[in-house]
DNA sequence: ATTAATAGTTACTTTTGGTAACTCAAAATT
DNA sequence: AATTTTGAGTTACCAAAAGTAACTATTAAT
């Protein structure tokens, strides 16, 4: 009985195991859930993995409804994981200078392939809402 | 200047701009990381998907820290968008089994992905936050 | 006779997210 | 010359979301 099938179902648990898992006090899959699954996390590594290095209000703009306060708070927490590096210029007024490490690009590409699927399917989503 | 960097380039812009683009309303992109993006519905996907149909506390057994209200927000909100289904069996005590639907599954595949990512990169983003 | 199990719901509290106003100094506008 | 604008934020406040604890009904087990 060790059809494809069940070969697959065998993945899932596993990665629902790693996706459930802590070591010592981390889980690194809800970690990374955690990190990504705040409101602008996501946009704003799209942005910057779409136009390379911005500037904050650049970034603000691309975004077009994101706070000024949530987007300080969301560029600070991806640069304290290693996602974006922040470069600060001494003038006035001032220049801030953001960009993707390339721990943020290997991000992106999954982030990518995600807006992928999203872009296929939701329509098929929206359908079943309307279906309530 | 067609380099492949280029292109990779002008391939993010295109993926940024769907997923800050409006289309009667919604944007497909932003609508799905807000479906994904609450704290459990990923981890509730897991755990149908590698374990199959389970009933309510299995899940909730499964995944440890969720509570009853938040489990019951989260599957509603599956179903309603499709991606889980819900069996009510008439008997006493209650008897509810769980399973992800086909588009749920194609999504799943998608967060395995995610997961293998964060699993192979969690290390280094813990580092990170440490250096800090 | 009391306790446990099932799948929830309801009321309440805490945490998080969002809004508006404010900062500073220089450059541009009137 | 005086006001406004720009840039990158910060602070205080308010609304929304998430988490906690207690409660529901009925049956089977202790």
């Amino acid at each position: 009985m060790e059809n494809t099938a069940f070969k697959e179902q065998k993945k899932f648990q596993d990665i629902f195991w790693k996706a459930n898992e802590t070591r010592n006090g981390i889980c690194p899959v809800r970690d990374i859930i955690a990190r990504i699954s705040d409101k602008w996390s996501m946009l704003t590594i799209y942005a910057l993995g779409g136009y390379g290095t911005l500037r904050f209000n650049e970034i603000k703009r691309l975004i077009g409804d994101v706070s000024q306060r949530m987007l300080t708070v969301t560029l600070r927490n991806l640069e304290t994981d290693g996602l974006v590096e922040r470069k600060v210029f001494p003038e006035v007024p001032p220049r801030v200078e953001y960009n993707l490490t390339p721990l943020g690009f290997s991000l992106l590409e999954q982030l990518v392939q995600l807006g992928g699927w999203a872009e296929q399917n939701s329509a098929a989503i929206i359908k079943n809402r309307k279906a309530q």
